[in-house]
RNA sequence: AGCGGGGUGGGGUAGUCAGGACAUCCCGACGGGCUCAUAACCCGUAGACCGAUGGUUCAAAUCCAUCCCCCGCUACCA
């Protein structure tokens, strides 16, 4: 009997559509399952909505809906998309179901039976104007430790720590922006720290890729905090025998995973608990998440299964972020690529971008998306290796045999197959995807110099057999590419294996990859073949650029402003009596600029790294003048010297020399 | 300045964890072939002292140390 495996995604956060950065996770985890199955393993994959947390309040309420409605809605559009891109869960559900709460209340329960969990009274931050606690990311301020600006449950752009309520420096909230205070209130506590030995030597024995493992065990050196798991909510899961908390969003979301496992396996009368909780049984689960969320998924999450006597995780497989242009996705931006808006809807076949994503650099790695590069791998790689490969012989055979001819399979072909299967299992066994899909198409490219050497277009009229006998071995071939192919494509595999006249679509996902060795069947009809990819124009790559640009400049794109409120700033020529540099500081300089005024005026300007300071002294610049005075490296700056911004500043100066403080408008 | 990610032929990229013989693949350039195929495909040529320096080793793109540069976020781009 073999071993049976669960795998899992990430949960995509219910309160915003799919990008094609979240693609990065669920395509190659789809991969992954068709693979395992391709080898016979009994695979179960799951995910599902993460349906609770703050955000998703917020964002109901500014919308006029419940936060539920609001979970619903993108809870159908994520479905719809991953079933678009083929991306088949045998469950998606959703951690605000019945069986999730039920499920994390248990867990609650047995941490707090176990002894890991406690009480103990912190400080919150809790805003006046809004009359309510803020949780996590509706709390910025600084990080206690490196003094970054840290947002929400982590110090997500400094040091990258996890915070606890509380620790954050200088309250601010995040949603009208007024001071926030601290109020003391009583919470639980899961304490981490008791399972340090444990997880120093579950992370020893973790599999799955090496990003997630160094970076967890770089944690685990450190003081591992205790971690508040209750928070001032009413939407989630109420903790038990407190009607007022609800659990933080990172307990429940992970146990999802478990319970999307329960309805699955009670739909199909199977015990999930030989999955969830069985130490050392038979089961292997693997986590494929985005790399943002290494720290949740090797530290905190199986700390909280050991403590609640749970199956804990063989393996963890983090995948690198996806970004466009050299730059983080960013919504506020127009960084962005929709999955349905800019690729689905835009008439692109799923599997080119299924192509494109698992095959264009390491899963661990980032990816720099492209169109440009999108196109090149399609037309070049897509069309022209295995797409030509695949039509001129199928072509060639329909057109003279009509069915596969007989003849010999060559040791060469059996080898060069043998060896492409053997390099795609390995490769995807190991979560090494691009390796993986580039073996099968060197299985392509051989085809195509198999084709070419053996001339069977010239044979055809001298020499039948041996023409005969090299395209039942290039169909031999095509067969071969449709079952290696379909977990990384499985709508064209499947077409190409329907021309084949293999049996019907829906069998070839249920294809073991060892059926690649059995010699395709002479005298078996083929269907007339058809071009399985065509080229992208430059033309829909060009639109498909320029609705990206429109899309920045959009995003970047500033209100319109009436007169007054232009009157309201005060711009005028200012003249440089005094420049000299801020010591500690690469950009800034510190100017002494005259605006007319009795005094001259202490301004602070960016502008270090193009200018030098003796260069500046007599020169005119136009100055904001009213600009609100700020501190910047210590140094107080009161106005703004203008310029163009156009890699490093470029000063504005009048066109002739005019008198201090002279007025711009 | 901090944190994170990178520096491999003209562009992109593999290989770096487990060090080894001509450094991978896609594009581009050049030359040839072929015509079954989606001007496709096949063959060949040129082009990289693998960011720098030092170290370990019989052997380093790969391990160690130091440094430089680029990108992202943040900070002090007022």
């Amino acid at each position: 009997m073999s071993r049976k495996t669960l795998v899992t995604c990430g949960l995509p956060y219910a309160n915003g559509p799919a990008h094609i950065g979240h693609l990065r996770t669920y395509i190659p985890a789809d991969i992954f399952v068709r693979s395992l199955r391709k080898q016979g393993r009994d695979t179960v994959f799951v995910c599902g909505s993460d349906a609770h947390g703050t955000p998703i309040v917020i964002n109901a309420e500014e919308l006029g809906i419940t936060p539920s409605e609001l979970v619903e809605k993108y809870h159908d559009h994520f479905d719809q998309v991953f079933k678009s891109l083929d991306i088949i869960f045998d469950e998606f559900g959703s951690t605000e179901s019945q069986t999730n709460h039920n499920r994390t209340i248990d867990i609650v329960n047995r941490l707090i039976d176990n002894d890991h969990v406690f009480l103990k009274s912190i400080e919150l931050a809790y805003c006046p104007t809004c009359g309510r606690f803020l949780p996590d990311r509706y709390v910025e301020g600084t990080c206690p430790d490196c003094g970054a600006t840290a947002r929400g449950d982590e110090c997500d752009q400094g040091c990258g720590k996890h915070l606890e309520p509380g620790e954050i420096l200088e309250p601010v909230c995040k949603i009208c922006r007024s001071k926030a205070e601290y109020r003391v209130q009583e919470h639980f506590f899961f304490r981490l720290s008791d399972f340090k030995d444990f997880l120093s030597d579950h992370l020893d024995k973790l599999e799955g890729t090496l990003n997630a493992r160094n970076y967890a065990l770089g944690w685990i050196n450190n003081e591992l905090n205790d971690w508040c798991i209750t928070r001032n909510l009413e939407w989630g899961v109420r903790f038990p025998d407190h009607e007022e908390l609800v659990v933080y969003v990172w307990v429940d979301a992970p146990i999802g995973y478990i319970s999307f496992t329960e309805d699955w396996a009670n739909r199909h009368g199977i015990d999930w608990k030989e999955y969830w909780m069985n130490p050392g049984g038979d089961t292997d689960i693997i986590h494929f998440i985005g790399g943002d969320i290494i720290y949740h998924h090797c530290i905190f999450w199986p700390a909280m299964l050991k403590g609640a006597g749970y199956t804990l995780p063989r393996a963890v497989v983090a995948s690198g972020m996806v970004k466009i242009g050299d730059k983080t996705f960013s919504k506020s931006r127009g960084y962005v690529v929709w999955v349905n808006d800019d690729y689905l809807d835009k008439g692109f076949h799923p599997d080119l971008l299924r192509y494109y994503l698992a095959s264009y650099t390491s899963h661990t790695k980032e990816l720099n998306f492209s169109w440009k590069i999108f196109q090149e791998k399609v037309n070049n790689e897509l069309v022209g290796t295995l797409g030509n490969f695949i039509y001129r012989t199928s072509l060639f055979a329909y057109k003279n045999f009509g069915a596969v001819p007989d003849g010999e399979i060559d040791p060469e072909v059996v080898k060069t197959i043998e060896d492409a299967k053997n390099s795609v299992i390995e490769s995807f066994n190991e979560y090494e995807f691009k390796k993986g899909i580039d073996a099968a198409m060197s299985l392509a490219s051989f085809g195509n110099s198999y084709f070419q050497s053996n001339e069977p277009w010239k044979s055809i009229k001298t020499d039948a057999p041996g023409a005969k006998k090299t395209i039942r071995n290039c169909l031999h071939i095509v067969k071969a590419l449709a079952i290696l192919f379909e977990p990384a494509m499985p709508k064209l595999a499947s077409e190409a294996w329907r021309q084949l006249g293999m049996e019907s679509d829906s069998e070839l996902s249920n294809t073991p990859y060892d059926e690649v060795t059995v010699e395709i069947k002479a005298g078996q009809t083929l269907l007339k073949p058809s071009m399985l990819f065509t080229k992208i124009e430059d033309s829909k790559i060009a639109e498909m650029e320029r609705s990206l640009d429109d899309r920045v400049l959009m995003a970047t794109k500033k209100k319109h402003v009436s007169f007054e409120e232009f009157s309201e700033l005060d711009i005028r020529i200012g003249t440089i009596v005094q420049a000299e540099p801020i010591k500690k500081s690469k950009k800034l300089l510190k100017l002494m600029v005259d605006l007319g005024e009795t005094k001259a005026r202490q301004i602070v300007a960016g502008i270090a790294e193009t200018h030098n300071p003796d260069d500046l002294v007599g020169r005119q610049v136009a100055v904001l003048a009213n600009m609100k005075p700020a501190k910047l490296f210590g140094v107080e700056s009161r106005g703004m010297i203008l310029a163009a911004d156009h890699d490093g500043a470029i000063l504005l100066s009048p066109e002739r020399k005019v008198r201090a403080g002279t007025c711009v408008r």
